[in-house]
DNA sequence: ATTGATATTGACATTCATTATCATTTAGAA
DNA sequence: TTCTAAATGATAATGAATGTCAATATCAAT
């Protein structure tokens, strides 16, 4: 998607920010990782190419990704935030495994109405969620089936 | 509840632990108190009556108090675990106003049920599940649209 | 009640993800 | 080019959570 560029470019400007090259060189790397990584891992994985970049800058650069609606913040591990490219289009929660770790992506859009339904029965703007299932994924719950 | 005493007697009888002055004044504190609490919290108000007790010690009673299902450990900050109590009888799940802090619990049994049913349509066993949902509440909502 | 093996405790240190500092550099408008 | 506010990154700091370990307490067996 081309188009996230300039989405980030424009927030990038209507705030009055500068477009750095390490800014650039973060949300290139971002854009083009794999599904979900942590800013400690997008930073390894930038030093490699662009020795001297900063963690601290990493750590900002995502705050700002975040902020313009390209990147999420997660906690699918309990001690660390991990980040995922977001669009308004391809929404989904997580089911992770506590045995390997694995992520399975889902939607349910019978889910996303009913919370929305919940929420305003208490008053509640629901403005964003987080929904995490903790469980065994298919490979693990053979594993532990034949043992 | 005077059940829940025994519940945990049970469990740390069943798994070799002795039952301590320290997990009893832990357990008490907890069971007394109001919902939504971090370590840090429980820790502050067991030193009133109980000085000498340890952090530590009250970390891990929290962990064993998850363990036997009398507590359950939440993200509802971003940098702190929150501790309440749990029992099969009223799980729910939670609404946090971004403005005020303000925690709103909810229990959707559809919302249940569909779950259950995604997780199996990817092959998971469900165990167990986290959902927040993020927004404004009634009161937050109305000083916005007042402003 | 005594014993003794084993679990527990708490002061303290440590870890580790994330954030703050701040002197230096840079973007970008004029 | 100049100027000013923003940005950077090395480094220190923060803070929740966990590890260490010598001293202590529990409890089953005697
Ligand atoms: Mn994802
Ligand atoms: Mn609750
Ligand atoms: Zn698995
Ligand atoms: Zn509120």
């Amino acid at each position: 998607m081309e188009n996230a560029a300039r989405i980030f470019e424009g927030h990038l400007k209507l705030r009055g920010l500068k477009s750095t090259r390490q800014r650039q060189a973060i949300f290139n790397a971002f854009i083009e990782s794999s599904v979900h990584l942590s800013a400690e891992e997008l930073y390894r994985k930038l030093r490699k190419k662009n020795p001297g970049i900063g963690l601290s800058t990493v750590y900002r650069t995502l705050k700002l990704l975040c902020d313009c609606g390209l990147a999420r913040a997660l906690q699918l591990d309990d001690n660390m935030v991990t980040f995922e490219k977001e669009s308004k289009r391809d929404h989904h929660d997580h089911m992770v495994c506590r045995e390997c770790g694995r992520i399975e992506e889902f939607y349910s859009k019978a889910i996303e109405d009913l919370q929305e339904r919940v929420a305003k029965k208490h008053g509640f703007i629901p403005e964003d969620h987080r929904m995490k299932i903790i469980g065994l994924c298919k490979e693990c719950a053979r594993r532990k089936a034949e043992k």
